[in-house]
DNA sequence: TTGTAGGCGTTATCAA
DNA sequence: TTGATAACGCCTACAA
């Protein structure tokens, strides 16, 4: 049905081998036949077979992408940074949703090997301590970059969640926050696990108390979690007077529970999350965030998958990207004692002219 | 380096074909060495490599799929409802970004065809009115399904736009305003026509008068495009009292201007927008919207492409998702009237308990 | 400068 | 029930 190499040099009564040359533009080929081939291919309407080519060459230049959830929009802003990388050098994505589920997690990583994939970048839903996963994703045969959660001492890209933490804390207490809670996200994921340790060790820096109750874990990626996390902080006494919510989801859902209780922020509470969402800033209160800069992650990690295909280098090495504060009303007590009324304040930060 | 078929039967001192067959739990091989065959492959961990089956049975289970920007949410759901049907039948995801490139667009359509995609889903970024186009894809060889963006004549899945720009105008009606306008997207893109021509459908329906400079073309994907636009039409007299924006980023900008404005929506101006996006409800105002249901968009676009995989059956067709109204306060001056104050009523309706 | 032959890893056909 | 052999479409020596 398509058209072979073999049909192409067929009808310009040449031989297979001299039109596969002329096509890879090597040198040994006269120009004359090279140009003829490439009006030959383009007439015949050709496309060369990654199969059979791949089979041979031992290179598709198709990469493998796993993540848990397509749909959230870190992920979907990651994956279409790596595409920006990896798409200009040639290479295609075959992109995968686990769904958070490390069985199915598992059976994709070897559909993706069957499909000989030159490379892999991975975000796992496996939980961090699962030895047999690491040590079969340690043995693989083609690089392996970890994306946004961490494996010890494999090669990852991904937030400085730590940073996150710290300097989500640190800009509450420096707004004259003192009473800082915090909305935990599952000990299972990597990058929950590192803002909470961020958070206490900002506590730590700036000598304010760490009260366990004021850690909530949550849901993470739905405001829900954050509403019910909220709910129950509002409920204690003294109750905190902000909140380092460790998702934006988590933020916006604690923010509607602050709301319902007739608090005002940045007066009351304080709030901030992580995530820097596109729309953060035109929520009811404008909302202070985190960004973890999807984008630089996705340029990062294809890159240093690229790298690793290109020279082969397999010693394990981590970039951690840096977090940029982006403060908003939700937090920004600080801005607000002076001359403007809170009202106006408001309106002002949140809500600058968009040119 | 791998593990071949080769090094499986020799482990075992059977044939290669023999191994193949077992593999593929053919009738014709003993139960004994089938067990054996499956406890080898478990054992040396061997892979089959799907370049080498796809060669010989023209079948690689692998689908193209391309959109114009993966990080539109949008594009991220249908493309993970997509993913939510094709997976559990066994395919793989090849997915593109062209950034609304038609060139680009051209190039990856030819990458995909190399590499023997099963099937295409294609959301084009080409004009509509594109002929060459147009006969290059109907001319394909492998089953093509067209998504969110039209082209006469072809296999089609995505929202009913006309339905889309009928509905949300004529609701706008129903609430009471007289004066509606729009902010349309480009005429290049079939979503931003079809919604148009249901405003203009919706307006003769209601008797209501087609002011040619109610509507305003705007960038389509982002906030700016609505913000300009609100802003031009706030300037006109008698300024409209509501506005159907194409999108919900135009909608957003064009509430972020009303309000800039000193307006009261619903009361001043009514607005409501396309997309459901999952923050709407978290809004200044939360935003009345047309959701296109973008999950079923994608289950049935993966679900056509499978049949027509599977059953060879080329006779184009399209299906139209009906399109629900997302009523919240932006547009809800109805439920204004009644009994409560506005403040009051606004904070109940766009702000519900979350449980 | 061009052509011939062998092989990549798998499946399919047919013979044993 | 199993095994040998020929494809699938391409690339890469090496020969002409």
């Amino acid at each position: 049905m398509a058209i072979r190499l073999k049909d192409v040099a067929q009808h310009l009564q040449l031989s297979v081998s001299t039109v596969s040359a002329a096509l890879q533009n090597r040198e040994d080929i006269s120009e004359a036949t090279r140009i003829r081939v490439v009006e030959a291919v383009e007439q015949l309407g050709y496309h060369p077979n990654s199969l059979a080519r791949g089979l041979i060459t031992r290179k598709t230049f198709v990469l493998g992408v796993i993540v848990p959830d397509l749909s959230r929009s870190f992920f979907a802003e990651v994956l279409k940074g790596i595409d920006s990388i990896t798409s200009p050098a040639g290479y295609n994505l075959l992109v995968c949703n686990t769904e958070e589920n490390a069985k199915r997690e598992k059976e994709i990583l070897n559909m993706l090997l069957s499909n000989q994939v030159d490379g892999v970048l991975l975000a796992s839903a496996h939980d961090p301590n699962d030895a047999d996963w690491r040590t079969r994703l340690a043995r693989l045969a083609v690089p392996l970059v970890l994306i946004d959660r961490r494996l010890a001492a494999m090669t990852f890209v991904g937030g400085d969640d730590e940073a996150i933490g710290f300097e989500a804390t640190r800009h509450l207490f420096e707004q004259g926050y003192r009473r800082i809670a915090h909305i935990a996200g599952p000990k299972t994921i990597s990058t929950a696990v590192g803002r909470l340790k961020g958070y206490r060790r900002a506590l730590k820096a700036t000598g304010l108390k760490a009260r366990e109750d004021y850690v909530i874990e949550s849901n993470y990626h739905d405001e829900s979690g954050g509403y019910d996390a909220m709910r129950k902080l509002l409920g204690f006494s003294p109750r905190p007077d902000a909140v380092f919510a460790a998702s934006d989801p988590n933020a916006i859902g604690a923010l509607q529970a602050a709301l319902e209780a007739g608090l005002r922020l940045p007066q009351d509470i304080g709030l901030i999350g992580v995530g820097n969402h596109r729309y953060g800033r035109y929520l009811r209160v404008p909302l202070s965030t985190v960004d973890q800069q999807r984008s630089t992650i996705g340029h990062s990690a294809a890159n240093l998958l690229l790298s690793l295909i290109e020279k082969e280098q397999f010693r394990p090495r981590s970039i951690l990207v840096p977090p940029k504060l982006v403060i908003r009303d939700s937090s920004n007590r600080a801005e607000l004692g002076r001359s403007r009324t809170p009202r106006t304040a408001a309106a002002q930060n949140g809500n600058r002219r968009m040119r």
